[in-house]
DNA sequence: TAGATTGTTAATCGATTAACAATC
DNA sequence: TAGATTGTTAATCGATTAACAATC
């Protein structure tokens, strides 16, 4: 099978919130037409990116079971496993995520989070124990840890990094503003919030240079 | 001059940040093989980006000199003005980010906050105040506010989106997972954090699969 | 049956990469 | 000068969109 695009992935979970709120009002069938009137897209491409996921294939005239393709996306992006996850750094953008909601039901479950600060450890943050730095091996090692959270400053998150991957984790979610090495079996996704600000600044700029702002 | 893409705005930050660094280890000029080695990218792919921003030419043999670059990096980004922002709803996401140090230097300023639960409303952080929604448009108005952060539950996402639209919002930067209806002439760019994590599960999930983790 | 929707094959579009000539 | 690096033109690659046949 086709390796599946970046692309693909990241409209994946917009078609299983549309999906979910469909269902939740009662909607037992679903058009790829449908999906991508609501979100904005090309019909072809929502048909092409669910024949990704779903062995069902849509029936002529009446489209997808909902619940089917909820679950089979689910599936897809393994919201139907646990993945436990370590978080570092346990500032204001890492506390965020220790309260975050969501994550549970998408199968990301923070199990314990480190930082380097005396004064927060052994606080605890939604019942999320933060240890000192100096356990995160053996914990990660104990608990089969594969995926962490970095939310540390940027000066510090090679260091960090460094120590994950001593520590046998095979996946980073990166929220400081780094590029990190890694070894090619380490998998990183670099968030990256002032990336993602440039964005709209750019465009806010254009704007103004356009005087299209009074 | 053609419209510059999605990705070539996304790495100029990161080149804009490597770039940083060498300027302060003393590195007065770079080329863009450098920046393509450091960042682990492709060494044209650097040299077309480069060339959106700048209009003094890298000579042959040196590269470009650092601090001209790194300045017309910010200038394109619209680092040098600055944004003034509102930001909708002080959970613990929002709090992080009207915390967060690092956008003062890109341009972003958030001036002031809003937020319905009355029990949040007169706190300062930051310096920034938090306001009930009924001073939303009164002060956007008069602070000519065009940016707006929205941190808000998925579901006041759409409803808070409707009153920044009649206070004269033009650009949204929505944290909420959830697709916003706005009118063509205002820009949102979607944050969502649950769709980045659904790249990671999926592909810790490969990895479970293909046996990969023991 | 007619029409809506499916899945597939082909065409288009845009971004990345390769090849190369220009120049400090 | 030779060689490194530039900028540009052409080739490749991949994603999106259009056209179409199949089917409920």
């Amino acid at each position: 099978m086709k390796r599946i695009s970046i692309h693909t992935l990241k409209r994946l979970p917009r078609y299983h919130q549309y999906l979910l709120e469909q269902q939740h009002s009662g909607v037992q069938k679903v058009s790829a037409k449908q999906i991508a009137l609501a979100l904005e897209l090309n019909e072809v491409q929502v048909r092409k990116d669910i024949q990704y996921v779903t062995k069902s294939p849509g029936k002529p005239k009446t489209g997808h079971i909902t619940s089917t393709l909820v679950y089979e996306i689910e599936t897809f992006l393994g919201y139907h496993q646990t993945n436990h996850a370590c978080l570092i750094g346990v500032g204001h953008l890492g506390k965020a995520l220790l309260n975050y909601e969501g994550f549970l039901e998408k199968g990301l479950e923070i199990s314990v989070a480190f930082d380097k600060d005396e004064t927060k450890i052994d606080q605890s943050i939604k019942q999320i124990k933060v240890l000192p730095m100096s356990q995160l091996r053996p914990i990660c090692n104990r608990l089969k840890i594969q995926l962490a959270i970095i939310t540390v400053p940027s000066e510090q998150a090679q260091e960090v990094t460094d120590l994950l991957i001593e520590s046998g984790i095979k996946a980073i979610w990166n929220f400081a503003p780094t590029t990190l090495v890694v070894p090619s079996d380490v998998f990183v996704y670099q968030e990256d919030l002032s990336i993602s600000f440039s964005v709209v600044s750019h465009h806010l700029q254009k704007l103004v240079t356009k005087g299209d702002i009074k």
